[in-house]
RNA sequence: GCGGGCGUCGCCAAGUGGUUAAGGCAGCGGCUUGUGGCGCCGCUAUUCGGGGGUUCGAAUCCCCUCGCUCGCCCCA
């Protein structure tokens, strides 16, 4: 086999699909638009570090699945596994807080070096939104019911809004050390992986899936008794106010998250119909990340959704693409050149308009325009050209109306047949 | 990185050692030189992911390899 193939977990969207991407997008910007959002774009790679500091150096993304190389220069560089770290890196770059807070989108390819399974790529797609320089808990609530709202006028149902509060990064530190103790007390019952994360990333152990590990956990102390005051007035009028917006919200004191830079509110939206992979969308807050890539103390919040897996959900009926308005069928020189002629008129009237060039008897023409799905064929002969006339017929009609569906019209009258058209 | 399943035409798929590798869909052509959605007829894999081996003979057995897929870890 000497042909050509996509890398493996690199994944072509197909024509046939295209048209779904396009409608999720668009109805994915009319939320962003009438939300006061503005897009920003960066550069799919950034230099390693931007990535090993702002996701953390621990974390599965930078420490196995990242697409790393050095360029010509020597440098090394990643291309980017998530967008957060980007868009945190821009903003300070240009100093965009000068002007205020920013509430901004952004859409791409992402990369991680991972095996492939259901919903899962090695090039993916998110689409995401991160409001940045705003503390207040009113911004986590409506970066949430952006998403929320999002997913469910795309058409998703059986969603689930899985929620936690990780305190402040004082709060996280106190009960990591309380957590550690704990653990390494009970440390020879614990999982082989539990036992190497006690001093990397405690915290994701309370994320295991190992059984045994996990019926051990319920005795364990909880984040959730660490919370300063003010952190857990803070996460109740969060979910005050999801109440409010009528947003069902499941609390999961376990759910962490893997990367590093999130403090309190940490989500995730869920689908029992994922398979194994469940999140469609994940998202938190990070107020230490843009300091620490060395802009100014900028609180932000914000969630990324993966396209495939909500193409995935919202189902076969989003895939299928719209059929044209009109087939055009034609045979002979002349009946060629006006068929291109008011085919592209048409088009100015923002119908669409598909072109047969099979140059074949009218029957196969006519079978094809069946196949298209048309509503219209418009039919250009010898007879038609050289009278100057157009003849439209309606197809995917009833056979008793047979002798009705057919309508003549001078090409100089095109107004009148668009009418015709569109009723 | 570690487990399980699978690889026959663009898609689905029969075939499990014996001369020509079913069938369906899609495609192309015809029945029908200007009228579709139905029907009928014909054409479309020298070849079974690739390489090696066993055998008189392999898509069918063995070995290696590549790929896909599902799951674990983790995430979108």
């Amino acid at each position: 086999m000497t042909n050509f193939k996509n890398l493996r977990g690199m994944v072509d969207l197909l024509p046939a699909h295209s048209q779904g991407w396009q409608k999720v997008e668009s109805i994915a910007l009319k939320h962003f638009s009438r939300a006061g959002l503005n897009e920003i774009r960066t550069p799919i790679i950034e230099q390693t570090e931007l990535f090993s500091r702002g996701i953390g150096e621990n974390t599965d993304v930078v420490g196995k699945e990242m697409y790393s190389f050095d360029d010509r220069g020597g440098r090394s560089c990643t291309l980017r596994p998530e967008g957060t770290a980007s868009v945190a890196r821009s903003i300070v770059q240009h100093g965009l807080l000068n002007n205020g807070p920013q509430r901004l989108w952004y859409r791409g390819p992402m990369f991680r070096y991972e095996r492939p399974q259901a919903g899962r790529q090695r090039q993916f797609h998110q689409i995401g939104v991160e409001f940045v320089g705003l503390p207040s808990v009113m911004s986590d609530a409506e970066v949430i019911s952006i998403a929320w709202d999002f997913l469910k006028d795309v058409g998703l149902v059986d969603l689930t809004l899985e929620i936690n509060s990780l305190g402040s990064n004082e709060d996280r530190n106190v009960f990591k050390e309380e957590l550690k103790n704990w653990l390494n007390q009970r440390f020879d019952l614990l999982d082989e992986d539990s036992r190497k994360r006690i001093n990397v990333n405690p915290l994701r152990i309370l994320d295991t899936k190992n059984k045994s590990t996990k019926e051990l956990l319920f005795e364990a102390p909880s984040l959730k008794d660490f919370l300063s005051n003010k952190s857990k007035i803070r996460f109740d009028y969060l979910l005050d106010l999801l109440d409010k917006l009528k947003i069902p919200h499941k609390i999961n004191n376990n759910l962490v998250r893997g990367l590093d830079y999130y403090s309190h509110t940490a989500f995730e939206i869920t689908s029992e119909h994922l398979g194994s992979q469940a999140t469609v969308c994940g998202g938190g807050r990070y107020d230490g990340l843009i300091s620490e890539l060395g802009g100014p103390r900028a609180p932000s919040i914000g969630w990324a959704i993966g396209m495939e897996r909500l193409i995935i959900l919202a189902g076969e009926k989003i895939l299928q693409s719209k059929s044209p308005d009109v087939y055009v069928i034609h045979r002979g020189d002349k009946a060629e050149q006006l068929a291109l002629e008011i085919t592209c008129q048409l088009r100015s009237f923002n119908l669409k308009i598909e072109l047969d060039y099979s140059g074949s008897s009218f029957s196969k023409q006519f079978k094809r325009a069946d196949k298209s799905r048309a509503r219209w064929a418009l039919i250009i002969g010898e007879d038609e050209a050289s009278k100057g006339q157009l003849l439209i017929k309606k197809l995917r009609h009833k056979p008793k109306d047979v002798e009705s569906n057919e309508y003549t019209f001078l090409k100089e009258d095109l107004d009148q047949l668009i009418k015709k058209l569109i009723d």
